[in-house]
DNA sequence: CGCCGCCTCGAATGAGCGTTTGAATCGCGA
DNA sequence: TCGCGATTCAAACGCTCATTCGAGGCGGCG
C-alpha cells in the first residue's frame, strides 16, 4: 500500500485541465486505490502518497474521507447512468418508441463493459462502481436504496416492450440481468480463467457483450 | 456497532453442543456482524462484546481476525457446497447421468436461496458469504481464485448436458448464473422493493428459486 | 489435598488512523 | 512591488485498533 511517489508537481501530462491540479490527482488516484483494494483497506496517506500531494489536502478539497468516496461515486455514476440514459434514448428513437428487448439490455450493458475495456480511461471506475457499491455505508447506501429514477426508465421501456409480461416478472428479471454485470470483478474473472483454463477471457469486450445480451435477452423472453 | 450485552455466562439456551461454548458464541457473533457490516467495518471488541466474552478470546481461539474471518469462510463455504453437490448427485442419479439444465441449476440456486429464509439458521450466512467473497483478502481471495473444483462438477454437468455448447460459452453462463445469486444482497433487495413499489419480495423463496432457474435455464438453452 | 493444563480476565502496548492546526508559500490583481 | 485570499506544508492530536501479557480461576486426576 505504502508506494514511493514520483513527480509530485507535474500532473503526468496527460490531462489538459490543469485548474486544481491536486484535487483531480487525489481523485485519481483514491479512485483506483479504492477500486483496487476497497474503502476500509485503503488510507488517507495512502492516497496522498500516490497522488504525490500532502496529507492534509484530501480534508481541505473534500471535508473528510467520507466525502471524497461520495464525490467519486457520485461522478461516475452520473456519468454512468447519463451514457446508459443516451443509448437508451437513441435506441427508443431508432425503434419508433418501442424499442426491442435487446436493444434495452445493450443500453443497460455496454457502458460498463466498453468502459473496461484495456485501454478505455475508466477502466477502473467500473470495479469502483461495483466495490462501492457493495461496500460502501452511510451516504452511497442511502443512494442505492432510494435513488431508482434511472432504473425505472429501464424497467418502464422493458414494460413496454414486453406487455403481457407481469410487472413483478420485469423487476426481477431486471435485478437478475444486473446482478450479471455486478459480478464482472476482476477476482471473478480469474476463477472464469482458472476453470476454463484460459477459454474464457474477457477482453474480447463486444463478445462478451454479445453473449451477455444474448443470455439476458434468452431469460426476458421465457 | 457497540451494544450492551446480555447475558454472557448461559448460550442462549437454543444449542445443545457445550463444549467451547465461548469460541462457539465468538463464530456466531463474528458471522453476523461481518454479514451485516463487512470485515473491516466490525472489530474484534465489537465482536466480543456481542457474543459476551472477553477481548483476548478471539486471538487466544484464532489467532488473528483474519484468521478468524477465514475459518467462518471456510466452515460455510464447505457447507454450502456440500449441499450443492449433495443435490446435483441426486438430480444426476434421478435422471441417469444427465440431468437436464434445470436440475443442474435447481442445484447450484436452491440452497443460497433455502438459507436465506426468514426462520433459517443459516438466514446471515449467504450474506456473510456474498461480503466474503468481495471483500475478502489474503488467504480467502486466494481459494476464490484457485480452488475452482466446486463448480467444475457444475460446468462438467452442464457440458454433459449441452454437447452442442462450446464449452467457452458454458463457463461464461455459468459466470452469468453465478452473478445472478451473488446479487442477492440485502441493499439490493431493498432498491429492488423501491423500484417495483413493494410488488418484488424475496420472502416467498421458492417462487424467487422458480424465477431465477426459469431465467437462468432460457439463457443457457438460447 | 495439590498439582497442572486449559482457559479467562483486565490491563497495557504500540502502531495506524482521520483530522486539525498554524505557519509558509503561491499566484495574481492593483 | 505590495497585499491578500487560496493553497500547501510539516507536525501534531486524540482516538481506535489488533494484539500481547502475566496473573488468576477452574476442573479433573493423582
Amino acid at each position: 500500500m505504502t508506494e514511493a511517489r514520483l513527480s509530485p508537481q507535474p500532473p503526468e501530462g496527460e490531462n489538459a485541465e490543469r485548474e486544481a491540479a491536486t484535487k483531480a490527482q487525489v481523485l485519481a488516484a483514491a479512485e483506483r486505490l479504492f477500486a483496487l483494494n476497497g474503502f476500509r483497506s485503503v488510507s488517507v496517506r495512502d492516497i496522498t502518497a500516490e497522488a504525490g500531494v500532502n496529507l492534509a489536502s484530501v480534508n481541505y478539497h473534500f471535508g473528510s474521507k467520507d466525502a471524497l468516496l461520495f464525490e467519486i461515486f457520485r461522478r461516475r455514476t452520473a456519468e454512468l447512468n447519463r451514457e446508459r440514459a443516451r443509448m437508451l434514448h437513441e435506441a427508443t428513437g431508432r425503434h419508433g418508441g418501442k424499442p426491442p428487448v435487446r436493444a434495452i439490455l445493450t443500453a443497460l450493458f455496454a457502458p460498463p463493459l466498453r468502459w473496461s475495456n484495456q485501454d478505455h480511461p475508466r477502466r477502473v471506475s467500473v470495479q469502483f462502481i461495483i466495490r462501492a457499491r457493495s461496500e460502501g455505508a452511510g451516504a452511497i447506501r442511502d443512494v442505492l436504496r432510494t435513488d431508482v429514477s434511472h432504473l425505472r426508465r429501464f424497467a418502464d421501456a422493458l414494460i413496454g416492450t414486453l406487455p403481457d409480461l407481469p410487472r413483478e416478472e420485469i423487476y426481477w428479471r431486471l435485478h437478475f440481468a444486473l446482478g450479471m454485470i455486478h459480478n464482472n470483478r476482476f477476482a471473478e474473472f480469474d476463477r472464469l480463467h482458472v476453470l476454463s483454463e484460459g477459454a474464457a477471457r474477457e477482453s474480447d469486450t463486444e463478445a462478451l457483450l454479445t453473449r451477455m445480451v444474448d443470455f439476458a435477452e434468452a431469460g426476458f423472453l421465457a
